[in-house]
Parts: structure tokens; C-alpha cells; sequence
DNA sequence: AAGCTTGTCAACCGCCACCAC
DNA sequence: CGTGGTGGCGGTTGACAAGCT
């Protein structure tokens, strides 16, 4: 379309921002709430352009935004979701509570990537240099299944981003309290002055479900890095909400059982052994080869013991992705969205 | 102490999706 | 359906700090 830069108007000042637009920014905000950013730096008497002052106010003066370093528990968290998502800083960002995407994008190319790189990870990819030894083995099932994986992950922070629109609207229409429009990815939204109690999140809780309907689909490569298309995630946009309303609308306890039945369906699909009752592992087991481990230590299945050499490799890498899996098995219980 | 290199991170830029008209 | 406005996102830059020679 080719829209002008936003601060291309003359006379509007750049760089770093001094305390006492901090403070005018503060006030106005704190007043009226943001409103239209384009319209704000002129109303609260700010010689900056509308994206300037979004931006100074969701990675620096929002009040829930948490400084300082990151603790072991976050960074793990980051490259957890890292290696699920890719650079799609604004997704991690949703599962670090009070950590801005700028900064949790920042933290990565200068501490976590290097950090990757030193321990001979490969931080696109998160495998190991030698892993492409491995690479025509039962590897890219596991691959494969974490791509899915990521797609619906994908999928699910769509259907969060709607939800939260939906959810905004409904208040609006429904002429509520102004709190209500702060969700916990404030800079979506429009704040006003929340206090304490309303800062406690209202977002939609979804889970990670699969609806029988929709098609599977399996890419043949993993994590979603370097593109810039976000609609990217081999799902027809069209069945995007189609995927939403199922993962919606069915959050009680009999969707655990759909959501296992469907896995084992999909399972079955790719020629995996699924779990038998009573020992239900899932996905964390097919990516993990710990059924098949199993099968090995039991000596009850003597092909799937031949079929386990091949897996071996992820044997060393188990802790690595059990921490990403269980980031998707569980509901973190510090942050407000669910899988 | 001065100059250079490397690291950090706030801020900017350009693209894209969404929405209203 | 096309167009323009707006906000959000991810990549990149550049100023400053810290460390090194």
C-alpha cells in the first residue's frame, strides 16, 4: 500500500525519550487511557509521532512490565517457546508475564542465542550440530509432530488474539468498566488505569484440542523461523475459527478424552504406536520415544526394541524437549493462557 | 589515560493484518 | 471489492557502557 512513515512529518523529535515526555506521556495516559495513538502525542502536548509513544509506553512505562534480569525460569521459558514458535517474540511474550516482546527478543540475540550456539545448539533450529546424522530416521516423525504442534500452538494464540477482540467488544457494547479492556498483552489493548485487582487477567482460557474435522496437516520441516507471514501456519485461515470455537467451546473435562481419542487417531495416522489405556503419554512419549523406551526395557515388542535404536539420539536429548513438551501438556500455572 | 572492541538495549523502520468506509 | 487508516510485529540500528589492550 505504501503509507509514509508515520514520523515523517517535520519537527517531530526521535531518540531516546527524556523524563519529562516520560512523565507528560504518563499523565495522559493515566488520564484518558491511550485512545488513538496517532491523536495522543498532540493532545498530551508530545513532540513525537503516535508509534513512537505506543511503543515508549508498551516496552518501558506500562506499569505491569517487570525489569530487570530474566530468572533461569524464564529462560528456559524462552527457549522452550522458542523452539516451538520461533521468533514470534509477541507469542513468547504471552507466556512471560510482565516481559515485553522487545525485551524478551533482545535477551535472545544477546544472551540465549549465543548461549545455544556455545552449547552446539543451533538456535533456529534447536538441534544439535550432529543431529542431521539422524535426520533419515524416525526423527522426522518427531519433527513433524512438533511442527504440528507449533501450528496449532500457532492456532491457539490466534484464537486468544480474537477472543480478547470479541471479548473487548462485547464489553464496550455491553458499556462496562474501562478495566476490562486490559488484558495481560496490554499493548493490544486499550488501557486505563487499572487497578490491582482489575490487573488480574481476564483472558479466555483455551486448551491445546484437536477437532475431529479438520485435516491434518504434517510439514516435512519444523519450526517456523524466518518467515514474515504470520497466517503461515498450513491451516486454511478459513478453519481457523472453526478450530477456535471447538477449542472454545469445549473446555470441560470431556474434551480430555476427545482430545486423546483424536490424538491417537492421529497418531495411528503417522504409523505410531499409541498409547493403551491406562498408560496414556501422548505426544510427550512420540516425541520423546518413550513408548518405544518402554517397549525396549519390557522386551515385549522386539520391533519396536530394533525401531528404538533409531531413537537413541533423542534418549539424549529427552530433558530438552520434555521441558518443551510439558510446556504444552501442562497449563503454566504463572501465566494467564493456557495450552 | 586513551583508543579500540564488544555487548547491551531502547528505539526506529518497514511490512503486514485488520477494520471501517 | 478497493482504499486508506491504524496498530502490531519482527528485524535492525545506533548510542552508550563496559571491558580490553
Amino acid at each position: 500500500m505504501g503509507r509514509s512513515p508515520c514520523c515523517d512529518k517535520g519537527g517531530l523529535k526521535k531518540g531516546p525519550w527524556t523524563p519529562e515526555e516520560d512523565q507528560k506521556l504518563l499523565a495522559y495516559i493515566e488520564e484518558h487511557g491511550h485512545g488513538s495513538w496517532r491523536s495522543l502525542p498532540e493532545k498530551a502536548g508530545l513532540q513525537r509521532c503516535g508509534k513512537s509513544c505506543r511503543l515508549r509506553w508498551t516496552n518501558y512505562l506500562r506499569p505491569d512490565i517487570k525489569r530487570g534480569k530474566f530468572t533461569l525460569q524464564e529462560e528456559q521459558t524462552i527457549i522452550q517457546l522458542h523452539a516451538l514458535l520461533g521468533n514470534r517474540w509477541s507469542a513468547i511474550a504471552t507466556h512471560l508475564p510482565k516481559r515485553t516482546d522487545n525485551e524478551i527478543k533482545n535477551y535472545w540475540n544477546t544472551h540465549l542465542k549465543k548461549r545455544l550456539v556455545k552449547m552446539g545448539i543451533d538456535p533456529v533450529t534447536h538441534k544439535h550440530k550432529n543431529e542431521t546424522l539422524y535426520s533419515s530416521t524416525g526423527q522426522s516423525k518427531n519433527t513433524a509432530t512438533l511442527s504440528h504442534m507449533a501450528q496449532w500452538e500457532s492456532a491457539r494464540l490466534e484464537a486468544e488474539a480474537r477472543l480478547a477482540r470479541e471479548s473487548k467488544l462485547l464489553h464496550i457494547h455491553n458499556n462496562s468498566s474501562p478495566q476490562h479492556c486490559f488484558t495481560h498483552k496490554s499493548s493490544s489493548t486499550n488501557w486505563t488505569k487499572p487497578n490491582q485487582d482489575q490487573q488480574q487477567l481476564e483472558s479466555p482460557t483455551s486448551t491445546l484440542t484437536f477437532s475431529e474435522n479438520l485435516p491434518l496437516v504434517i510439514t516435512p520441516l519444523g519450526i517456523p523461523t524466518e518467515n514474515r507471514n504470520r497466517n503461515d501456519n498450513n491451516i486454511e485461515s478459513s478453519e481457523i475459527p472453526a478450530m477456535i470455537e471447538f477449542a472454545v467451546s469445549s473446555s470441560t473435562s470431556s474434551d480430555v478424552t476427545l482430545v486423546k481419542d483424536t490424538e491417537h487417531d492421529w497418531m495411528r495416522q503417522i504409523n505410531c504406536p499409541t498409547p493403551t489405556e491406562g498408560n496414556e503419554e501422548g505426544f510427550t512419549s512420540l516425541l520423546l520415544g518413550d513408548s518405544i523406551g518402554r517397549s525396549h526395557s519390557t522386551g515385549k515388542n522386539d520391533e519396536a526394541t530394533a525401531a528404538a535404536v533409531d531413537y537413541n539420539y533423542y534418549e539424549d536429548n529427552k530433558n530438552y524437549w520434555n521441558s518443551i513438551l510439558n510446556l504444552v501438556d501442562s497449563s503454566p500455572s504463572d501465566s494467564p493462557t493456557m495450552f
